[in-house]
DNA sequence: TTTCTTGCAAACACTTTGCATGCGG
DNA sequence: CCGCATGCAAAGTGTTTGCAAGAAA
């Protein structure tokens, strides 16, 4: 999980000399405390009452920027949806197979194992993502 | 890696009522035959000297009904794009952070790995889906 | 004041849907 | 011959683009 202050995160949008506004910090704070990796949908929702003006395009860009930045990754889902995870470290996303809710997991045990198993490959990554497939407790009760 | 034959695959078909056309088992000979978990598109280029006549809604439909069918499985990709992947084993989707070249990577060291690591958890995945992102060596020579 | 960013709307790309025709069983 | 599947075109979503007006530095 990437943990910046707004001083850190001005000082690299100012190295690109880029203007760190009212949206996109309101944009990257609401990413970065989220665990279910929202949709520009969700994000635009939720900035709404707080930013009334707020556009989804102004949602996309900022998150595409903050991507280009290294500091959150795109990940596509077979719904056509775009979900935006600030957590670019050994994780494991929890998806539901009926509703499409992802939540992050975090084990202790994995990332020994994930660097155990990283390490006998013959190519150094740049990064990761491993999803795992289930059921959610809400759409289990439904069935 | 599915392993049907034509026969199995009637059964299945048969099995729920459903018909195994001309255009059905080419799109599915042609994911089985492919370790790079083409688009709806490049299946398409890939069909339509032999077929024709065959559509992109064909295409679409078809492989959404080998996924319910549960024999293949659909990939989201943050290109906006969905790929197909018949392999539905613990594996390793190498994916080109540039050109968004996706390859299939089998380590054998893989699977004792990730059945321990899954063993861990306290809940059982009805699947999952491991990307790995790198730089490919076309995109890497282009630099 | 300069330059980058926003918000809006139009354009775009990919996928799904509806329906008349065609084909498999 | 019945019923599901195809192919086409239109509709539907999610995302990107272009530009005038506005805000950051």
């Amino acid at each position: 999980m990437i943990n910046l202050n707004t001083e850190e995160l001005t000082a690299i949008f100012r190295k690109y000399g880029l203007k760190l506004t009212t949206q996109r910090l309101a944009i990257f704070k609401l990413i970065i405390s989220r665990k279910d990796h929202p949709t520009t949908e969700q994000i635009y929702e939720a900035l709404k009452s707080d930013y009334p003006t707020i556009s989804l395009g102004t949602i996309y860009k900022t998150l595409h920027l903050l991507q280009e930045l290294g500091l959150i990754q795109e990940l596509g889902f077979s719904e056509g949806k775009i979900r935006y995870d600030p957590n670019l470290e050994p994780h494991i996303n929890m998806v539901c197979t009926k509703c499409g809710q992802v939540n992050d997991y975090e084990p202790k045990s994995l990332k020994p194992l994930w660097k155990d198993m990283v390490s006998k490959l013959n190519f150094e990554p740049t990064g990761q993502r491993i999803d795992l497939y289930y059921i959610c407790d809400k759409c289990k009760k439904k069935e």
